[in-house]
DNA sequence: CAGATAGTGAAGTCATTGCTTCACTGATGG
DNA sequence: CCATCAGTGAAGCAATGACTTCACTATCTG
């Protein structure tokens, strides 16, 4: 029995993925990131905040796959990660189908509606 | 002229939208309307939740047009939006386009300085 | 008409979140 | 060594969010 979804991410995946993409600092970063790798502090400085708060949502990013790290030294290194952009557009692409499909038959009906 | 929208949503919008799907009853209000259109009680008894929390949701769906509804007499209609949708898509693509090319490049540079 | 139905608005509650400060560990370099 | 520098863990705090209940306004229907 496949239960599992294949329609990608399952009710509680979905809600961090969405959920870390609902803050503006945390795609800031995956900004930041998308220009090149960086360190905890190359990404807290231009962000104001401080390293403590960069470093929780880097913990929420690695959570839901969007973000990767690794510590060289003293130094935490953050580049951005395919996994959760991939579930997400994989999210996105198993429900269009069917909104799709439903936005089509409607348009007309709300269209014509006064 | 070229796309009254460029990458979409500005910040806020972002947020609006992310933090809408964030929010499971949100996803599963959406489900339910992408098999058809439903009134607010259709909406709130499989949910198992209270008129009142699935008009709040149905306001932030709207907000961000994933959603949209309309009363007839005393029954409000709600039905799914392809806005939002489409949106959401618009994001994805802008920013995909940008994380594929420093994921295809992955090297091993240290973090830049700003 | 009375009475049920469908939904809204305004609080109020409880948990979560985004951020901070403080105390601390480990590298690094003079 | 010793002084920093980069980052982490644990509390704590203010703001937000998802619900609820209660009171209330329409809108049907018998």
């Amino acid at each position: 029995m496949m239960g599992a979804r294949m329609t990608g991410l399952g009710g509680a995946e979905a809600d961090r993925l969405f959920q870390a993409l609902g803050d503006p600092t945390r795609r800031a970063i995956l900004d930041r990131l998308a220009a090149g790798p960086s360190s905890v502090s190359g990404l807290a400085g231009p962000l104001g905040i401080t390293l403590t708060a960069v470093s929780q949502h880097l913990g929420v990013l690695e959570g839901c796959g969007l973000a990767s790290t690794r510590k060289a030294g003293r130094v935490r290194t953050c580049s951005i990660e395919a996994a959760g952009f991939d579930r997400l557009q994989g999210w996105i692409d198993a429900h269009r189908a069917s909104w799709d499909r439903r936005l089509d038959a409607l348009g007309d009906l709300l269209a014509e509606e006064d």
